[in-house]
DNA sequence: CTCCATGCAAACACTTTGCAATCCG
DNA sequence: CGGATTGCAAAGTGTTTGCATGGAG
């Protein structure tokens, strides 16, 4: 995987570092988590005390360009960022839950149709799409149906 | 309409202000433009020249409260502000140009069956979503084919 | 007259940038 | 070695906050 890595930077002109490792390191471990760049600045700050935070920004930015990662903005002041799994079609959607603020993601992909329409009611040719859906996580609609009793 | 919003304001309690009004005003104005902040502010400063920022945040957030604005974050680092038209459902998506910036709205909505999919695997209930589709808009599509002869 | 609301400027929070030192290849 | 990359701190951005003044009810 660390070879992966270096061979992937080196195809696109960049050099290899250990900061550059684990910057992608912490977001590929944490898949899912959405973390944030400053939280991905403490994790690596684990492994690599010494790293500073324009490295962690600047290598998200080219992580981002060069398609292995995908940020996110949820509103809430971060830039988050997730692996991107699948480079050719990285359809998925995000459940926001309003209470707890948990992110969770759905892999489902139904918006074919709806594109279809687009295009054509439009002329807008879709690319990408991103889709939030905010309510309730499980646990919350629990907590919340319980405290109502 | 200014009489409306007076009304509206004092429901909830709050105090009526030109400042409010003008900030109101040009969203109301802008509709389907999602200005950003300092635009609603250079806009306002027009009619009103002593409004300061913080005023206009500050009432942006009220109307936001008070669901008669909603903000979308379009990643482009500014928080942006339409009017909510149908205060029930705001069921409508946003096309975002690649080339050109431009945001325009589609009115379809036809999330239903996702959302009952969602519902069901995943045990989350949805309160409202927010639909991004990335793509080329038509002006942009047009030049781009010529650009390409 | 009493607070709520405003304007100003300072404070914030996240991110970017300039630059000398450092490291990869 | 030579240029890309880093760390640091300073500068940027968009937004928020503290506080005295001002205006709505």
């Amino acid at each position: 995987m660390a070879k992966d890595f270096n061979q992937i930077l080196k195809e696109k002109g960049y050099k290899f570092t250990t900061q550059r490792q684990y910057v992608f390191d912490v977001v590929t471990e944490n898949q899912g988590s959405h973390l944030n760049s400053q939280e991905i600045f403490e994790c690596v700050r684990n492994k690599y005390p010494d790293i500073g935070v324009a490295t962690v920004y600047r290598t998200l930015g080219l992580l981002e360009d060069m398609g292995l990662i995908y940020g996110v903005d949820f509103n809430d002041g971060y830039r988050r960022y997730d692996i991107v799994k699948d480079p050719e079609a990285h359809r998925h959607h995000h459940l926001i839950c309003l209470e707890c603020g948990s992110i969770q993601e759905v892999e489902e992909d139904l918006l074919g149709a709806i594109e279809e329409n687009i295009q054509k009611n439009n002329k807008f040719k879709v690319v990408n799409h991103r889709v939030k859906f905010y309510g309730y996580c499980d646990v919350c609609q629990k907590k919340m149906d319980t405290n109502r009793l």
